[in-house]
DNA sequence: GAAATGACCACGA
DNA sequence: GTCGTGGCCATTT
């Protein structure tokens, strides 16, 4: 246990069809101002887990990316399509719309 | 134990 | 609203 597991909890309650941001993951995870956290656990983060990671963008409202990844740019996004969000041109979604309101339960 | 890494955010312009 | 810089902190090696 520890601050890694909160972010995977945090992502794991993210509904389908929306989409959060680093920084309301990290606020949620109690770890207000930490982000880059989130961003360390979703890099270690592997695709065959239960974690929606795809659905955690950053604060621009675009898909982020490591260097090192294996082209999951553009898996993420058609996993994003495939829930019904849509791109623009630049690549960036509608926040307004598709950013996902967290609940106020701190924990189960 | 210390240095390096990391998918970022807040802030100022 | 975007872009550039600083800094936060846990995880990894």
């Amino acid at each position: 246990m520890s601050t890694y597991d909160i972010i995977y909890q945090i992502v794991r309650q993210i509904p389908k069809g929306k989409v959060a941001t680093y920084g309301q993951v990290a606020d949620l995870a109690n770890l207000y101002g930490k982000a880059r956290v989130v961003g360390y656990a979703l890099y270690r983060v592997d695709m065959v887990s239960d974690i929606p990671w795809h659905r955690v963008i950053n604060a621009k409202g675009e898909i982020s990316q490591s260097p090192s990844r294996y082209g999951g740019d553009n898996l993420q996004r058609s996993l994003l399509e495939q829930e019904g969000i849509k791109f623009n041109t630049e690549g960036k979604m509608n926040l307004r719309e598709y950013l996902w309101q967290p609940s106020l339960n701190v924990d189960d």
